[in-house]
DNA sequence: GGTTGACCTGGAGCCCACTCCAGGTGGCAT
DNA sequence: ATGCCACCTGGAGTGGGCTCCAGGTCAACC
């Protein structure tokens, strides 16, 4: 069965080698196996994992609901329709922050636009631009 | 000339009272007029930067670079060329960011599905659900 | 057979962005 | 006049999420 080294998985993943250290210990990953000398050998499985860790974490999900997930998955099938709810809740959650984000930077591009006009004007007069223009 | 007490910028920006206490004491906000007895009175001019301020920190810019754009523009409107650059920058980012989200949360999607299927299939057999299916 | 180099452990430290606290002041409503 | 409440200050504390460190163990290459 192919295994890979924490290197390998760090390439793969994208986390540090601290982290992945880090999730085993708080229980985000399961027990990773060992070889002889002690080091880590991570199966496709545990990568697999860290993926979906990876979606988690990157669209902003707290480590302690992450956890939750973990415990949900470790627990067994019957909790699926459970897992779907917390899944669903947190794309729900997703779609708002991007909607958020997106009103938001319409406020920066609106800052951007205004700021050219300054500068456009500026050939023919001052302007008296200070902090709470717009 | 008008002003706001503490408690109405609260409700208008959505900062705390400590927060804007913070954001006052580390130069991100100009020093707030007080009256008399020592109460900060806000001016609109303070409340529309805080608007902006609120742009930038919802759409994830750091303090250090908002402090940075703080001082741009208490220097004067010579530099306005570089505030635009500045934020068009950090909109950019944005963008990439919103699109980061997008496919991870596609990723979520993608394992919310994969559950609905499992749940159906359900009725006809085991499955041998773990965690690094998908 | 010696020197890298990848890895190990437990624990401490760090950064960011607040948030809370103790102790105090001034003003307004009853 | 007496509560009470909104506010003040300087400074300490918090929480989340890593990140770093010291001191040590194998394994592999020259």
């Amino acid at each position: 069965m192919k295994t890979f080294t924490p290197a390998q998985v760090v390439s793969e993943t994208g986390f540090s080698l601290d982290t992945l250290r880090y999730y085993e210990r708080i229980g985000l990953l399961d027990r990773i196996e060992r070889n002889t000398a002690g080091q880590r050998r991570f199966t496709d499985r545990d990568v697999g994992w860290l993926m979906t860790i990876r979606c988690l974490r990157d669209t902003g999900m707290p480590i302690a609901e992450m956890l939750r997930f973990a415990e949900l998955t470790r627990a067994g099938d019957h909790n699926i329709p459970e897992r779907i709810l917390l899944l669903e809740e947190h794309d729900r959650r997703v779609e708002e922050q991007i909607a958020h984000w997106r009103s938001r930077q319409q406020g920066v591009q609106h800052k951007i636009a205004y700021y050219r006009d300054v500068v456009k004007l500026h050939h023919f007069a001052d302007t008296g631009d200070d902090m709470a223009e717009v």
